[in-house]
DNA sequence: GTAGGGTTAG
């Protein structure tokens, strides 16, 4: 007969709570088993079992009951249960707690092993703490364990995380028998850092060493591609993916998805994620921001309708991409829709999101409810960058004289203004045309110790071009330390076209040419102030030139909101029944104008036309069109809000100001740099845009 | 009887 040992009898009691722990599927029946086990006081002389009720406790995320239990058991000089504790700890990310815990364990002296340093270095990585990093660095190397493939994975992703990538290469490069894992640590390390071209080249290396790519690798290569804006190797990438099966891995979708929407391949995002059965909530997300990014805000809003009839919750990133779409689109109907789910959805919101509803709320035009979002954040949380929003909300508007208040308010209660403060100020004072306030504020860049910036001179230049400086302006990009940039150029462009100075634009223009070949607004514009000055030969050349390119103006579209829902129009001539009243009602509306003293500004119309002729292709703008449908159906009571996404023409500006007088109405209007508000004859901008 | 690389937004 066999005699059975006690070794055995505990393997057999420990495998028979072992099926039990395996349906605990609720917290609720795994303290009923724990109490089981301490009555029997199991738990405490079991390592085994202490460590799997140690980790059942963590998955459901409680933390101090498997702590709990650590702290009572018999074998606290185990190291299996350190390590386990330790994994609880990093898996529900209280990295803090991991470091000490580990500290805790030096303590008593156990000693760390292989399985303790991947742990201890994610806390590491993810902390950003590099300093203490490199402490357990040192000590992996003088506990021999300098050498485990599974530490030095860990040690090139704590570098990484840290931000120091050479360090993480360093180490790569040291490494014997590197993986597929060790190498995709590393290449995430390159497009986690923004550079994604080198994360390419670094899948050449592995490749050439017949590593093959796995699903991970797939999702890094994915979002460096995606950087690059490479359609060609996404499209090969998205191949290999389905070739190898990977497209069944959620991730691998969502960073394709992800990687067409940055690269503008709306329609093969379009196609994945219509054969896409397994959408996870960033599924969606991916889906949403790639219509956002794109400028298909509307589309995103549709979808997000069909989001909410799925079984997946949208969380705070869903929502931070609804905001964007909204503040894109300018539809404060849409913005007060969205702002209600993120509430009633308890969505958290955190500091990003806050800025950004702000920001949306002054997107479309309700600077009450921005500044009263503002105020509500608790002081504690409160952040320069949320001045910064409210003053860039402020500046769009053309209100530069509140902008200021806010920026002293800022500096008076202790705030450190940043680079983005002083974009915002300046390009509030530009736009309210404070051009003593602008220059005072440029000179308290160094107050601050803000390094210049481009952007910075750029706001000057406008600033400065707006009050017919030109020369000035032209002086100050001679002088700059920094390099100019299109922002720049463009800026003295524009003052260019307003003051009709031919000579200086073909500088500018020359060096935008240079500088942003493919940007199609920089050819409009000059050949608009060719167009300007009745130079039909220059104008042709860069129409001429813009087609060599394939480059071609965006179409213009103007959208105007009523009853929840945005009316779009462009310009030119339609058909349906729909825009038929809409046609008459500008006819009649141009000719009610005219009666009142308006001449039309025949200037707009760049083509070499008959004056006649031109005349009739104006009032076909899609912006007065969305007027006139804004005139015939909403409450007079309400302004009429429209946005474009072009700059809107000197015709229609002066259309709309006669309009606000003739009729008595306000209008606002979003156009792609700035707002207009037109009440009484005149509008926010002073006439400069 | 434990361990390493991963996706959206900013």
């Amino acid at each position: 007969m066999l005699r059975r040992t006690s070794t055995n009898i505990i393997s057999d009691i420990e495998s028979h709570y072992d099926k039990i722990l395996k349906n605990c599927n609720t917290l609720r029946s795994l303290i009923q088993l724990h109490s089981v086990l301490t009555t029997t006081g199991l738990i405490k002389q079991s390592v085994h079992l202490g460590a799997k009720i140690i980790i059942s406790y963590s998955t459901f995320k409680h933390i101090e009951h498997a702590r709990f239990i650590f702290n009572t058991h018999d074998h606290i000089s185990s190291s299996f249960l350190w390590n386990t504790m330790l994994r609880g700890y990093v898996n529900n990310g209280f990295h803090a707690h991991a470091l000490g815990f580990y500290k805790l364990m030096h303590g008593y002296g156990i000693k760390s092993n292989n399985f303790t340093y991947p742990f201890v270095l994610k806390s590491c990585a993810s902390d950003g703490i590099c300093s203490y990093g490199k402490v357990v660095h040192c000590e992996v190397v003088k506990s021999g364990f300098g050498t485990d493939g599974y530490v030095e994975a860990g040690l090139v992703d704590m570098y990484a995380g840290c931000g120091v990538i050479e360090d993480a290469r360093k180490v790569f490069d040291g490494m014997g028998g590197r993986d597929v894992v060790c190498w995709t640590a590393m290449i995430s390390a390159y497009e986690q850092s923004g550079r994604g071209g080198t994360a390419l080249e670094l899948v050449k290396e592995m490749q050439d060493e017949s590593l093959r790519m796995d699903w991970v690798t797939c999702v890094t290569v994915a979002s460096a591609v995606g950087q690059l804006g490479d359609v060609k190797r996404g499209k090969s990438v998205h191949g290999y993916a389905v070739r190898n099966g990977f497209l069944d891995e959620v991730p691998v979708v969502n960073s394709i998805l992800a990687m067409y929407g940055k690269c503008g391949e709306v329609e093969y995002a379009e196609m994945l994620f219509e054969h896409t059965k397994k959408r996870e909530c960033i599924t969606w997300n991916s889906m949403l921001t790639c219509y956002t990014q794109n400028g298909l805000a509307s589309e995103a809003l549709s979808l997000f309708e069909q989001m909410k009839l799925s079984d997946v919750n949208p969380n705070e990133v869903t929502a931070l991409v609804l905001v964007s779409a909204c503040a894109y689109l300018g539809s404060r109907q849409h913005a007060i829709k969205i702002h209600d789910f993120i509430t009633v959805n308890n969505i958290e919101i955190n500091l990003s999101l806050w800025n950004a509803i702000i920001d949306m709320y002054a997107k479309c035009a309700d600077l009450d409810t921005a500044l009263k979002l503002f105020q509500d954040i608790p002081l504690d949380q409160l952040h320069v960058s949320s001045w910064n929003t409210l003053i860039a909300g402020y500046g769009m508007h053309g209100y530069g004289k509140e902008a200021l208040n806010v920026f002293n308010q800022m500096k008076e209660e202790g705030f450190q203004p940043n680079h983005i403060t002083f974009t915002s100020v300046l390009s509030a004072c530009s736009h309210a045309g404070l051009i003593d306030e602008g220059k005072k504020c440029f000179s308290e860049l160094e107050t601050f110790a803000v390094v210049q910036e481009p952007k910075h001179y750029a706001c000057m230049v406008d600033m400065l071009g707006r009050a017919g400086q030109l020369n000035e302006a032209y002086e100050l990009i001679k002088n700059m330390k920094l390099q100019p940039n299109d922002e720049v150029w463009g800026a003295l462009l524009l003052a260019c076209k307003s003051y009709g100075n031919t000579n200086l634009a073909r500088v500018a223009a020359d060096n935008l040419f240079n500088l942003e070949p493919e940007h199609t607004g920089y050819y409009v514009l000059m050949s608009n102030i060719y167009a300007d000055s009745k130079n039909w030969e220059q104008v042709g050349i860069l129409r001429q030139d813009m087609k060599n390119k394939g480059l071609r103006k965006p179409a213009a579209l103007s959208f105007v909101e009523f009853n929840n829902e945005l009316h779009g129009f462009h310009t030119g001539e339609q058909l349906d029944s729909f825009t038929r009243d809409v046609y008459q009602k500008v006819k009649q509306m141009v000719t009610e104008l005219k009666m009142a003293g308006h001449v039309p500004d025949l200037s707009c119309v760049f083509h070499d036309v008959e004056e006649e002729d031109k005349d009739g292709m104006l009032i076909y703008h899609g912006e007065k069109l969305a007027l006139a449908f804004g005139l015939m159906n909403i409450d007079p009571k309400l302004p009429i809000r429209i946005t474009k996404n072009l700059r809107v023409c000197t015709d229609c500006h002066s259309t709309f100001k006669l309009v606000s007088r003739v009729y008595g109405r306000k209008v606002i209007v979003r156009d792609v740099n700035r707002f207009h508000h037109f009440e009484d004859g005149l509008c926010s901008c002073n006439d400069y845009w």
